[in-house]
RNA sequence: UGGGGCGUCGUCUAACGGUAGGACAGCGGCCUUUGGAGCCGUGUGUGGAGGUUCGAAUCCUCCCGCCCCAGCCA
């Protein structure tokens, strides 16, 4: 994790509430100085970007501050929901982010038989009891946020009866429904938590992991607390919605006769404008067919940005810089994507590529003849080196980079007007070639010899520099442009206040697919998952979609533009 | 409405009773063989009202606003 891209920050994270609490903890002697964190996702969906940017590098990033550990647990306590290719999909996710379970790797299914146990030690302590009320009824009996519950007529079953129910509803006596395992705690409590709450129900359904063996699954509420403390977690860190759950979580630490005795702290979620994050919300995307599938590269899955070409250390860089309170946040995707950028600044090589291939045939290039001119992997790391890029009569430039009646602010090529082919040359516009419907299709230029290079040695300088392919030596490739999934900066925000769906919002731009682009040769090697910039136009990214001889590259993020700035404010 | 959590530039975040600072965004400029990168400059933002204090973003009181909780989901 200490890579380049941390020397202009070195180590020291900004100082937070979970960090000064864990340090004074240690400084105390707490929990014997250990550090035991976990990142405990339940295996029902994909991981996303607020994951990448909290819990996970949260938990895993102290752990390794503090030589501590981080386990990996899977809170499979609920079999409907479940699925083993969500276990492997978040496994792939972390490893990514590049963090290290070691032997870590746990699941809440594992210890199914010792929770079993302490629900048997809670009845035997009068603590807990077999509920036959139906769900309707059970909420009925609940109360409501002003008014206190009422006590199920079941709450004061002897102990042996309730046992004997237990252990039938383990037997499989009983239907799903019929009856739960409930704790005995406080109808009254303001806290809702705390009325009596649920802590085992029938299921009958096919666990991932542990089949057909159980038909009662312990709730998270009693699962999550007593699997912290069979691990030995100190620091059990979770979001701002369970903090109405601590009372809970303390009432099974402490009534349970468990090893260890972890405590929870929560912490705010973090958001990210243009995009939604909730797992219900991205399964409709990928179900109505508006994306390509979890990883399309437009979701705001880790799988997706992964896919995209975002780095991993772009993820772990803006989480500490975002720091830690207990407040829900909302980053802007300009934050995101400066991480982004800032990563693939010092580590993607350059290149060129052209996306919108206009001809340009140097006239006094000899025919057939090919020169290789020297450039610069990248400006910001000279040890990259350089590469050879093959120039010949025939080259590619950008549509956008010629204007035939070019308005002031344009440096760019124009009729006339002298410019610098990156790593090559000067050429001037001499004249412009047009088909019968007076569209551009071609410029014919000339070079000056002594520029060889890209430096004019009578010191003349250029208002532009231009990235170029050779026609001749270009591979064809497919580039697909990204933006925002949707139009507006909070989709579900938008939806709710106007009354229409969030789909309304989807921007019918989000994904642009150029099949005409041309990129230098060098790329003919280049594999899936490598990251690239484009000179000049952005990051980009080989998809996995690529085949051998057809690249699929795809914009991970455009480079910062002061020309369309220009344009859109005289626009 | 009962309980809980939270209010500092547009967005994040510092300041732990002693000059409200940083990052991102924006704006202006410099530089440039990427209109990239880099560099320089640019901001009266502490939700409100009282109170305590020599001094309050920080402590107290009241008010206002936002978020979470009435799954046999997590």
């Amino acid at each position: 994790m200490n890579d380049a891209s941390d020397a202009a920050r070195p180590n020291e994270a900004p100082e937070h509430f979970v960090r000064e609490m864990i340090a004074a903890d240690v400084a105390s002697g707490k929990h014997g100085g250990r550090v035991v964190l976990r990142f405990p996702p339940e295996p029902n969906g994909y991981l996303h970007i607020g994951h990448g940017l909290r819990p996970i590098t949260l938990n895993f990033g102290l752990a390794q501050e503090f030589g501590g550990r981080c386990n990996l647990r899977f809170d499979d306590t609920n079999p409907v929901a479940e699925e083993a290719e969500f276990v492997d999909a978040i496994l792939a996710d972390v490893r990514w982010l590049g963090f290290d379970w070691g032997e870590h790797l746990y699941y809440a299914s594992d210890y199914f038989d010792q929770l079993y146990l302490w629900a048997e030690e809670l009845i035997g302590k009068g603590l807990a009891y077999v509920c036959d009320l139906s769900s309707d009824e059970i909420r009925e009996y609940q109360g409501t946020l002003t008014e206190p519950g009422r006590p199920s007529p079941y709450r004061d079953r002897s102990v042996a009866e309730n046992l004997d129910l237990f252990r039938r509803m383990k037997a499989g006596d009983f239907e799903p429904g019929a009856r739960v395992l409930r704790a005995k705690i406080d109808m009254a409590s303001s806290v809702l938590p705390m009325r009596d709450p649920v802590l085992y129900r029938i299921v009958k359904a096919s666990h991932h992991r542990t089949g057909d063996r159980w038909c009662i699954y312990p709730m998270y509420d009693f699962a999550h607390p007593l699997s912290d403390a069979i691990e030995g977690v100190t620091h059990s860190l979770c979001s701002l919605e369970f903090t109405d759950h601590r009372p809970l979580y303390d009432w099974c630490v402490e009534n349970c006769s468990v090893p260890s005795r972890p405590e929870q702290t929560e912490f705010g979620r973090v958001g990210l404008t243009y995009t939604v994050m909730s797992k219900r919300w991205m399964k409709r995307l990928v179900e109505e067919g508006h994306v390509r599938g979890w990883d399309d590269p437009r979701m705001a899955t880790l799988a997706a940005q992964r896919r995209r070409g975002v780095p991993p250390a772009a993820f772990r860089n803006l989480a500490r810089d975002l720091g830690l309170t207990r407040r829900n946040i909302t980053v802007e995707l300009a934050r995101y994507e400066h991480a982004i950028r800032t990563e693939l600044n010092k580590t993607a090589p350059r290149v060129m590529a052209v996306l919108h291939p206009l001809k340009v045939v140097i006239e006094n290039w000899p025919e057939g003849h090919v020169e290789e001119f020297e450039a610069v992997n990248n400006p910001e790391d000279p040890s990259a080196g350089t590469r050879k890029v093959p120039f010949s009569r025939e080259l590619y430039i950008e549509q956008d980079d010629f204007l035939e009646d070019p308005p002031k602010k344009f440096f760019r090529l124009a009729p006339g007007r002298e410019v610098r082919l990156r790593a090559a040359c000067l050429v001037k516009c001499e004249s412009v070639v047009k088909d019968a419907s007076g569209r551009v299709t071609e410029l014919r230029c000339t070079w000056d010899p002594a520029t060889r290079g890209g430096d004019a040695p009578d010191g003349r300088r250029m208002q532009a520099t231009l990235h170029w392919v050779s026609a001749a030596h270009a591979i064809p490739a497919e580039v697909r442009l990204y933006e925002t999934l949707f139009s507006v900066e909070d989709p579900m925000g938008a939806a709710a206040e106007q009354g229409v769906e969030y789909t309304h919002f989807l921007n019918p731009k989000s994904e642009t697919v150029l099949t005409g682009a041309r990129v230098e040769p060098s790329l003919a090697g280049a594999t899936p998952g490598a990251a690239y910039q484009f000179e000049r136009l952005g990051y980009f990214a080989v998809d996995p979609d690529s085949k051998p001889g057809a690249l699929v590259f795809g914009r991970t993020v455009t480079l910062r533009d002061e020309w369309a700035k220009v344009q859109k404010k005289g626009g």
